[in-house]
RNA sequence: GGGCGGUUAGCUCAGUUGGUUAGAGCGUUGCGUUGACAUCGCAAAGGUCGUAGGUUCGAGUCCUAUACCGCCCA
């Protein structure tokens, strides 16, 4: 007989690294149905999941945390249920946010990206990317994240910049691409172009400012507002409702641009809102998304005024060359001067800002690309629309048709240098465009030599939108496409759900011909405990890496798991870690004290098993455990599981049977061999139950559980089916939900009847101060309950620290015992003669409110019963109600006796 | 302007086919430490489930209105 020593103490930072070593080389993350291995079965249905890439060069924060935990959950449930499993990791290159990082340590050196030019930018990044680039993979590692790292994928890989090619020309070819001149938001920070999604509008403190606009020919002008007067240099229009009284004459007269005196229309539009500012608008179709659409119905000029840099240009007259707030001020003034200012009032201003950057956003003319989303996004909706994805929590649905309905181009291209290359190249001949997957040599119209690629590169949501099918291989058909796609879930946070995962739908559709997962499961942000966005400027932040050194990976995943609810924001706090760090160590110590006690169990049984009623309640709990379980994993309820079984382990396994157990395993024979059984298969039952939330603790104290029970002579088995130890928990088996066989109901029953009367008697030596040494004797009358709790005598007094030698259980009492303390619980009287501390007068106070209790549950249920209730609401519910009234009757008959006795 | 979410114990939150005494963790109070666990145990106090209506035998849960907080879209 081997004994397993155990640390007093969960000691995580010792197992964590050396258990998540012992997963990744046994190839337990490795699918266990693989096509590209021996023995591959194409039509068993695997589990799949691609990884929301992370930033390669980025750090890990909580919502990494947050999805690594859910994803790894989902994961290992279905890896334990036997199904082949995928995870596919990888990372993203992240276009501006790691070209940022580089030109910030270039600019260290005092050198810039224009200076040491593209070839060795890009160069630099590379290394930047192999300096840092395996850091955020180590750190979702150490949350035991067990995805197939043989599969790890990054965006700029050579297979998946294939995947762009082919998908970008396919689109070309196809007519869903163009490049052309477009009013695009452009950030003078980045000198680039960013798409719609990039920009976040913020409501900010500003000024309105009122100007005349002069009619030409004439003394009168036009009253105008605008909250940025830099644009009045490119004004091309000035329009009025066209039945506003006030301005009727105008229309159709030439007004003159302030300063430069450009002669321009005035229009009518209905457009124009007749109750704001002077009820006259300015029109910008160069930079400002209203204007370009109104311009363009009126065939307006277009005039850019502004540089890529935000300076104003050449347009701009005298204010050439000035940046465009200076250019503001300056024009302003000159137009006080020339007597053109009405007034200024303060406005506040929906101000467009990077979401990068966050500087100011500028509406500006440019030429770029763009794909013409409107088929793609009508794929994407017909797909939700018609159940081939699901998105879950179903809220979430009304706001991707929102989007998708209201959806503009997207415009792909960047003015960056670190992504997918733009796949097409000019002619210096004839001027045309060659578009192709691979690099041309020459003019596919021409032959000539001469041809330039485009500078640009693509959006880095172009490349992860291909995520789920070219980390897999496309657009090669290869073995693993053909098995593992479509994936099964995409998990995701809310907020990128317009970035990534509808345009991954549109693409999937496009590009597969198929829905890319289906479904898709949102979940919610991180923010502090008090509901706070966590940012360092707050100095909430809370890393998950101290975090898991302080508290352990498993607290901080179950804190995570169970703490948030789908599609919901959750409040994390360093308490509740904690407090789940405990639980770590409960199961720590709950498992070392059943292999402790397999040391004293015998090494067989002579007889068939003769459980008690503590077996059977545990057993019957643990099947309706089981089948919770399973229903809400099944309804993407994973939070409440978890919680499920916390409080099957806490307050029923460890609370309970493991105290029976221990009086169980005292009484030697059969009794203890069968109690060793059931401590070792319910632990075990939780440990698998658990392993999805808290992989580590629950797989290195298996372990242990699993040596002290196939040491032991007796070769205790584990709770599964074929009764044989898997040789890890990664991949040892589900719980297979199992329907009641009958006897649970009653057992479940009597022995909540002796929980209820531990609890009371606890409860009256609490209230009488009686310290748990001191046994103490009682009376117990439990009338017909009588034999089944006489049979459960010992468990009462070892639980409830009574005096057995004194303790009565019987029928009925003749005469009520004086001089003590009683109460009644379901009918079952109990005194507990406490010489000496009985107080008589605070006794029978106490006992009226309890009767005053039970007379107002009396008069509730006698009220239920009488109502339509009893005619209407289903046989079980009322019979069920009419046995508490029963028992509430026999209680407060029996409170009645013991305040009059 | 449109849409969504939240409002439940001192704090942070669960509570998903409506079922009748609303739960947990933390905090608070009292008691307790010779073997599973003080990262613990036993017990207690603490809630008219935002407000007002409605549907129903029955509403924290469904419907309508409304207040406040937050988010998304325009």
């Amino acid at each position: 007989m081997t004994s397993v020593q155990l640390a007093k103490t969960y000691d995580f930072n010792a197992a964590e690294q050396r258990v998540y070593e012992m997963w990744e080389k046994g190839g337990y993350f490795r699918p266990s149905n693989d096509p590209n291995r021996a023995g591959f079965d194409p039509s068993i249905k695997p589990f799949v999941i691609s990884i929301p890439p992370p930033n390669v060069t980025g750090e890990l924060h909580l919502g990494h945390a947050m999805f690594v935990s859910m994803e790894d959950l989902m994961i290992r449930y279905h890896r334990m249920k036997g199904i082949p499993t995928l995870w596919v990791p990888g990372s993203d290159h992240a276009g501006i946010a790691t070209q940022l990082q580089v030109e910030k340590a270039l600019a260290q050196e005092g050198a810039t990206r224009d200076q040491i030019g593209r070839e060795a930018f890009i160069q630099r990044t590379w290394e930047w990317k192999e300096k840092y680039g395996g850091i955020i993979t180590r750190q979702i590692r150490r949350l035991g994240a067990s995805c197939d790292w043989e599969r790890e994928r990054f965006t700029l890989d050579d297979g998946l910049s294939q995947a762009v090619r082919e998908a970008f020309v396919r689109l070309y070819e196809k007519g869903l691409i163009y490049r052309g001149p477009r009013l695009v938001n452009w950030s003078p920070g980045l000198r680039t172009a960013v798409s719609d999604l990039e920009v976040e509008y913020r409501e900010e403190p500003g000024t309105l400012y009122y100007f005349k606009y002069c009619v030409q020919g004439s003394e009168d002008f036009i009253p105008v507002a605008t909250t940025r007067p830099e644009t009045i240099l490119g004004d091309t229009a000035v329009a009025v409702h066209p039945e506003d009284e006030r301005y009727r004459a105008f229309i159709g007269k030439t007004a003159l641009v302030p300063m430069l005196n450009r002669a321009i229309p005035v229009i009518a539009d209905e457009y124009v809102d007749r109750e704001f500012g002077t009820g006259a608008l300015k029109i910008t179709p160069g930079h400002d998304p209203n204007d370009y659409r109104i311009g363009q119905k009126h065939n307006l000029a277009v005039i850019s005024v502004l540089d890529e840099n935000a300076r104003v240009n050449e347009a701009g007259g005298p204010y050439a060359g000035m940046e465009r707030f200076e250019a503001r001020e300056r024009l302003w003034e000159d137009m006080r001067s020339a007597g053109l200012v009405i007034k200024e009032e303060p406005y506040t201003l929906n101000v467009p800002r990077s979401q990068r950057g966050g500087e100011i956003i500028e509406p500006m003319i440019s030429t770029q690309w763009f794909v013409k989303i409107e088929p793609l996004a009508q794929a994407a909706l017909a797909a939700v629309r018609d159940g081939r994805i699901r998105i879950v929590p179903e809220r979430f649905t009304k706001v991707y048709y929102n989007w998708l309905e209201n959806i503009e181009d997207w415009c792909i291209s960047r003015q960056l240098w670190w992504g997918h290359r733009i796949p097409v190249w000019y002619c210096g001949a004839c001027g045309e465009v060659t578009v192709a997957r691979e690099d041309p040599t020459a003019c596919a119209h021409c032959g000539s030599e001469k041809l330039e690629q485009d500078p640009d590169v693509l959006d880095t949501w172009f490349s992860s939108g291909l995520w789920p099918f070219s980390t897999l291989g496309w657009p090669e058909q290869t073995p693993d496409l053909k098995y593992f796609y479509p994936t099964s879930i995409m998990e995701t946070g809310y907020d990128i759900l317009f970035f990534w995962v509808a345009r991954m739908i549109m693409w999937g559709l496009e590009f597969t011909g198929e829905v890319p997962f289906h479904t898709v499961y949102l979940h919610g942000l991180i923010r502090d405990e008090h509901g706070q966005k966590m940012s360092k400027s707050k100095g909430n932040v809370v890393d998950p890496l101290l975090t898991m050194d302080e508290l352990g990976t498993d607290a901080l995943r179950f804190t995570l798991l169970v703490g948030s609810s789908p599609g919901n924001d959750m409040n994390l706090s360093l308490d509740k870690v904690a407090a789940n760090r405990n639980f770590a160590n409960k199961l720590w110590n709950a498992g070392r004290f059943v292999i402790g006690a397999l040391e004293n169990a015998p090494a067989q049984a002579d007889a068939a098993p003769a459980w008690t009623l503590a077996d059977a309640w545990i057993w019957g709990r643990l099947r309706n455990l089981a089948r919770e379980v399973e229903r809400l994993f099944s309804n993407h309820q994973y939070g409440e599981a978890g919680r499920q079984v916390y409080d099957f382990f806490w307050g029923e396994l460890a609370d309970w049977y493991v105290e029976i157990a221990k009086l169980q395993m005292a009484e030697g024979g059969d009794r203890a061999y069968y109690s060793a059984g059931t401590l070792v298969q319910v632990m075990d039952a939780c440990l698998r139950l658990l392993h999805p939330f808290t992989p580590f603790v629950t797989e290195e104290l298996w372990g242990y559980l699993k040596e002290a029970a196939q040491t032991h002579p007796a070769g205790f088995a584990p709770f599964n089916r074929s009764k044989v130890w898997e040789e890890a928990l990664i991949v040892a088996a589900w719980l297979e939900p199992q329907a009641d066989e009958g006897w649970e109901a009653q057992a479940v029953a009597d022995f909540s009847l002796v929980q209820e009367v531990v609890r009371a008697i606890r409860n009256l030596r609490a209230e009488k101060k009686v310290t748990p040494g001191r046994r103490i004797p009682a009376i117990i009358a439990a009338g017909e309950k009588q034999g089944m709790l006489a049979g459960q005598a010992r468990t009462i007094t070892a639980l409830a620290f009574l005096d057995a030698e004194q303790t009565r259980i019987v029928d009925n009492l003749a005469e009520k015992p004086s001089n003590t303390v009683s109460n009644v619980v379901a009918g079952v009287e109990i005194y507990l003669p406490l010489a000496g501390m009985v107080d008589a007068e605070a006794e029978q106070a106490r006992l009226a409110k309890e009767l005053a209790d039970a007379e107002a549950q009396i008069e509730r249920l006698e009220g239920l019963l009488a109502s339509d209730f009893a005619n209407k609401a289903p046989e079980a519910l009322v019979t069920k109600e009419r046995e508490r009234l029963a028992m509430f009757r026999a209680t407060a008959e029996k409170l009645r006796g013991q305040i009059t006795g």
